[in-house]
DNA sequence: GGTGAATGTCAACACTTGTACACATGCCTT
DNA sequence: AAGGCATGTGTACAAGTGTTGACATTCACC
């Protein structure tokens, strides 16, 4: 046996259990701290008290996690876009589901990841542009690098892959944004208004099917080296 | 001489001094809250106490205004989108000041608005998707009916005039949204650094232009009846 | 000049808030 | 079994909060 390494060490006493209490509590904050935000309230205007109520444990106990709110924030925003990540890659393996209709099938798999992570998602959206500006940051780099990678999808597609970077980006922007603002739009509907938000859905994909006829009448500015 | 009109009194009375001294603390209110919301804080994360600190008010005499700080919020939400209905009825009655650009000169106008009313622009963006539910439906009601007016405006194009009426508020959408992350863009970005904001106006434009290659190419579902 | 409404001030209340400190409990390693 | 971290609890305090009620000021109008 090889003497003992101490970050192996580390990582296995946090592992016992299955989860160590330090991260389950941890967990319970964040969990906490979401479900609030549920009903009409901003993260800013979340106490530190508040938040322990509801995760069940005393205020100063909060302190053997994160030193401040904003901290528990910044946790929060890094697991939002964690799972957005993994939709993405189950897409990219998978595959779309209506693999005829890609733009259908893109809205499609969005849309049930919204209501998969609907907490997750609200949070981001109230914060995009909320009280803490170092989440607006972190937020806006996540949703930045996003986009980067809807480029790298989009890439595949030949007359794309001629544009010059600029162009790819600035399509991809409107894309992002799109998708956004689908985002925003179901959470602002009535939840569980199948109507609704169908209508939505269906408003959605013929923006999308508007922008992508642009696309070949863009004329990027230079051609992309081979 | 006529009978005193009761209603005229009362605005006589309101207007004496140009301005009643109660209108006048109304404003100091929403002037207060507004500088408030400059520094990093969410409108739901405001005091009550704070805004009337700043106001130079006590705070019992905020309940001779407003019932509510919601109040306070529906009249920011009222009074922001009012200066934004100004901002277009001039350009609709002086036009766009490069008349050759048409989108050169509508994002022009667009950003220069911003600056003159960036707390106002600020606040709008904090609270879209904030912590009080009724200032989100008042904005979206809001930001609804400036996508109206644009499309009345865009009806002047004969192209357009024969869509259907859901292919352009599709259009308009669009546009509205990529006017609204114009502005959030604008509001995120270092203030005085006039060369990133160059960068973002360019963007935009490009864009919008981007937006406008797909029009000839759409086909709308019905021809509007002549 | 006096009256009354609109507006503003003062003092007080019952709560909630963030945080400090000392102490208890669990749990891993030796 | 024992010691030692990591984690959770209890108590306390000073500061801030929304709201009440009684009182003072301004100011238009009879």
């Amino acid at each position: 046996m090889p003497a003992p390494d101490s970050i192996t060490d580390k990582l296995d006493q946090i592992q016992s259990g299955r989860e160590s209490r330090g991260q389950r509590t941890r967990l319970g904050l964040q969990e906490a701290a979401l479900r609030l935000l549920g009903h009409d309230k901003s993260f800013s205007s979340l106490s530190l008290r508040e938040v322990t109520r509801e995760a069940g444990i005393v205020p100063t106990a909060f302190y053997r996690h994160y030193q401040t709110m904003e901290e528990l924030g910044q946790d929060l925003v890094a697991d939002s876009f964690r799972t957005l990540r993994q939709m993405i890659r189950s897409v990219r393996t998978d595959g779309l589901p209506s693999s005829g209709n890609m733009i259908q099938g893109t809205v499609q798999v969005l849309v049930q990841h919204i209501h998969a992570n609907r907490l997750h998602f609200q949070f981001i959206a109230r914060e995009r542009f909320g009280g803490y500006s170092s989440l607006r940051v972190s937020i806006r780099d996540e949703i930045h690098a996003f986009g980067q990678d809807l480029a790298t999808d989009l890439a595949r597609f030949p007359i794309l892959n001629r544009w010059d970077p600029e162009s790819v980006q600035m399509l991809t922007t409107l894309m992002v944004n799109t998708m956004v603002s689908i985002a925003e739009q179901i959470l602002e509907a009535p939840a569980n208004d199948a109507a609704a938000e169908a209508e939505i859905v269906r408003r959605a994909e013929r923006q999308m099917v508007f922008i992508s006829l642009a696309v070949p009448a863009w004329k990027p500015k230079a051609a992309k080296p081979a």
